[in-house]
DNA sequence: GTGAAAGCGCTAACAT
DNA sequence: ATGTTAGCGCTTTCAC
């Protein structure tokens, strides 16, 4: 006899709570709360007893109320600008799978390319109180970087490298791109070389797009070269679309156009679709790189020219280095930036022209 | 002078708590929650003073304390296969759309296509306690749809048809898809007629693409036609490549074969690059079509015929309906399963051969 | 190995 | 318009 034995009916509406196991096994509350946090403490007759009514009951513990007192939710948050980017899903993926064996769970916010968006999120993820926030992007707005700063959880920044991060940073310059896709081309010989990539926006939240575009003009001026067919067409972000109408808008500018880099294999693949309906033979009759490495692009004929960032091995690092610090592991203040690097893969779409 | 005025000192450490607003604002805890929940009902000197103590200590409510006692977690669960299906994310996109203005929040679960990741991520997420609950697919284990049934909260089964719902149903038949692009290609007089989809693998819970296939094949055979051309290889999820393998299994198998049915567009897409590698001119040397109107698909030389379900709008339904269910509106047993229906969107890669 | 008391941060229900 | 009491479901802490 416990306890609670006596009290309440048994409960016959809404989710069994520990105290009807309890009841049921005829064991006190917290015999049942160790049952699912430390199993081999009890008796094993008690614990067949607890197991039979957690069974009977179909009971699943409540984290909402274990986590007010142990004050770990076991979330963590990820805003990430869009679903749709299979970039982005990669990093979802690679943290999720990670953190999953340590029982946490990912708590999604799409931002949707918002400023405000964001700020929005960031406050929703905080009444959750995550025990970690991950954000994509490098820029946020006053209020963001303040609401993160004051969220006492570590915070990392994904997938650009700031120089202040507020607190971890891991990913890639993107600026790093523009220059390895400009020499790329410049190295192959080419000519007149242009860009494709988003204009500025308002609201936006985006400026990677930009941040390659940037690094690649000042690498063509650095070569000496013209940088007014690197364009900046439409809004972040970019798609098949955006990357066939730049492409013909780059035409109309300069007919002799003989490479562009566009900031997304989106962009690059939709460029390719209009120089097929324009019967323009690439890489012959134009060159053309991406950057994201998509499946599509080892799809494409020709294969298409690319940059390469591993995003699952992203999120399955973050998480890593998440998990470190959530067990209280002190990082240094060289550890807090970590650059996962890129590659170039050279394939069909950027041979040189007299090979 | 209130309540809380006296007792444990300024909290220094960690977020703020109600009581630490109360007491800089010099009013009683409820206060402050009327603040959060029902400001009008607040003297307006007493909510500016609320205002700039929330707005001091940076105080975000804990939720998770809130649903303790509201018994409202703000929690819908959505459950899918693949977060890089960009099907999958324009239906998330749809729900998390349309339930954010109610101030709920999507929790977003992975199953990866595998059943024994769905009963797992049913758990985790049952420990949240969802208001509602979306699942994809039709068939789940005996344990999973146990879960289900007993979570107490309405449940959606999304984006298939099964005759008999758990609790609610939203989608499309795959059946119908089937049977529509059979009936399509039939009729255009094609007479060498091939399907690709995935094959059976032991722990996959998706059965979307089998159920296409075999609809396919029915109408084939009612028809009068051999259904030897429809293709089961791989495993779901299909993807370019999938597609581009099948197009040359089948070409091996039938040299003159004239048409093909990808169950998805990214089969289709890899098919018609894999075609494009061999030459083979489309539609006049092969006819192809795919599902879900992929953005890919409008750009493709030629466009892609295929069959379109607005997932985004699909999305929005799903949690329009819910936000009815939750708010304690009876469905009616007629009312229980919606069909969004589908339609045929005929392009480029299927023209009569002698048209 | 097991139990009882206390309390996490919040709000429903009932005062005033 | 504001305050007080009680308690949501769980775990920490200490007792046995």
């Amino acid at each position: 006899m416990v306890e609670s034995k006596l009290g309440s009916p048994p409960r016959t509406k809404g989710r069994a709570t520990i105290r009807d196991v309890a009841r049921l096994a005829d064991v006190a509350r917290m015999t049942v709360s160790r049952f699912f946090t430390n199993p081999e403490q009890l008796h094993a007759a008690t614990r067949a007893r607890v197991a039979q009514a957690v069974d009977t009951l179909s009971y699943v513990p409540d984290r909402a109320a274990g986590s007010l007192i142990t004050r770990r939710s076991g979330f963590v948050a990820f805003l990430l600008p869009s679903l749709t980017n299979s970039n982005f899903a990669a990093i979802a993926h690679g943290i999720a799978g990670t953190l999953r064996p340590a029982n946490y769970q990912l708590l999604l916010g799409n931002t949707s390319y918002s400023v405000g968006e964001e700020e929005r999120q960031i406050e929703q993820m905080l009444a959750r109180r995550p025990e970690a926030i991950v954000v994509t992007g490098e820029r946020h707005s006053r209020r963001c970087t303040q609401l993160l700063m004051n969220a006492g959880v570590p915070v990392v920044e994904l997938a650009d490298l700031p120089t202040h991060p507020i607190d971890l940073a891991i990913g890639f310059s993107n600026r790093e791109v523009g220059r390895i896709a400009a020499t790329h081309l410049l190295s192959l010989g080419y000519q007149r070389i242009g860009a494709i990539g988003p204009g500025r926006s308002a609201d936006s939240i985006d400026f990677r797009g930009e941040e390659r575009l940037e690094s690649f003009e000042e690498t063509l001026s650095a070569a000496g070269r013209r940088t007014d067919l690197v364009l900046r067409h439409g809004e972040p972000p970019v798609s098949y679309r955006h990357g066939a109408l730049g492409v013909g808008i780059l035409l109309e500018r300069e007919s002799k156009l003989d490479a562009v880099f566009a900031i997304s294999d989106l962009g690059a693949v939709g460029a390719m679709m209009e120089c097929q309906r324009r019967k323009i033979s690439i890489p012959r009759g134009l060159a053309l790189m991406g950057f994201g490495d998509f499946d599509i692009s080892t799809e494409m004929v020709p294969t298409l020219t690319t940059i390469a960032v591993d995003f699952e091995s992203l999120g399955q690092k973050t998480a890593l280095l998440l998990l470190d610090v959530m067990r209280g592991k002190k990082i240094g203040e060289t550890a807090r930036i970590t650059n996962v690097g890129m590659r170039l893969i050279q394939r069909g779409t950027t041979r040189k022209v007299a090979d």
